[in-house]
DNA sequence: ACCTGAACACCGTTCAAGT
DNA sequence: ACCTGAACACCGTTCAAGT
């Protein structure tokens, strides 16, 4: 049984993998914080030693699991914003819409990568955090600036409300602190094109 | 003997608010998830067993602490904004301000009451989960909106976008996720500013 | 009433040992 | 190289028993 003819994908190297998958649907299922890593051992149907040989730590699994995530998250906004030319403004909110999407559809990943169960590990890390998702923000902003719909700022600084909003949009839902039906899709992208748009042209006046 | 000269404290009912102590301490030592009962119990120089008899759980003696940190928030932003008559606008930014510094002073409580570790338990509460913060943010709003210096717009719209994107401040910052200097209180009051600011004028234009 | 000690079923992590 | 079982020091929670 060790030296089947299938291969069946564990016990070559993609054990690693294997772990990882087991380990997010564990995390669905019984939330960040109950998650072991004796039971995503068990699951992937090693001894509970083994997942030390692919990360030295539970710490480092759940790092690995919070960078995908952060991948996605990116890969998500940047496609969203791409798949709007119709300027900074409309870029702007889809990919608003596609961040706290991913957020929803991933609610225990996002509070994985943003809740502070990580936070020295990830200052560890450094090269991750988000900053990649910010900078696709950052991005949309200053061509805003430069085609003259965005005012004349720090597009750091102007990024920093886009993003600050969207991800406390996003943190808000995840954490079911906030009152919206989120299995609505239409209602959710109304919710958060609304506050993405109050972004833009502020609450004044 | 019950009725000793000397009242230590604990002992007569007092035990619950040593504990309560007892694990604030603790979580700012150890963060949140490192944070166990019985460590609780040790320093409250009780046995293990006897913070069962205040909590009926783990998640209550959390629950417990997060409830604290919602009250403190509150009565944080609403006081600031009591002690600034000049307007709605910065009586808003006052708010703010209050908001992300409490974040910063309290990282792990804020952690505790936003992060997802709690989710289904305060789900289950209900009753707090920053409504009280929210409230005040839309109160701001409301008057703003009579003075004539918001748009005239349901009240809940537009404290949405003031209340996410100080959260999201709030929780990038306590997250470690925000290359900011939190330990200079006029470069954060400048930071909060800028980002209250910006929500209330705009990014457009 | 309030607190205790022993007990149970779990953890994360280490380490000598197997193949 | 990769995986295992036994072992260690911890958990959260329960429960009969003490005062």
């Amino acid at each position: 049984m060790p030296n089947d003819s299938s291969k069946d994908g564990y016990h070559h190297g993609d054990l690693r993998n294997a772990l990882l998958s087991a380990a997010e649907g564990l995390l669905v299922q019984h939330g960040p914080g109950g998650l072991s890593l004796r039971e995503v051992a068990r699951v992937a149907g090693v001894s509970h030693t083994a997942p030390y040989r692919h990360f030295s730590d539970k710490a480092a699994l759940l790092q690995a699991l919070a960078r995908r995530g952060f991948e996605r998250l990116h890969a998500a906004m940047t496609d969203a914003a791409a798949g709007v030319p119709h300027g900074p403004e409309q870029q702007l909110i889809a990919a608003g819409i596609a961040c706290v999407r991913h957020a929803v559809n991933h609610a225990e990943i996002t509070q994985l990568m943003f809740g502070g169960t990580l936070a020295s590990t990830v200052d560890a890390a450094g090269d991750m955090s988000g900053r990649d998702a910010f900078a696709a923000l950052q991005t949309i902003i200053e061509s805003g600036i430069s085609a003259g719909v965005f005012r004349q700022r720090e597009p750091r600084e102007l990024a920093l409300v886009a993003w600050t909003s969207m991800h406390g949009l996003a943190m808000l839902m995840t954490a079911g602190l906030l009152e919206v039906d989120t299995g609505n899709p239409a209602a959710l992208d109304q919710l958060v094109g609304s506050v993405a748009s109050n972004v833009i042209y502020g609450i004044a006046r």
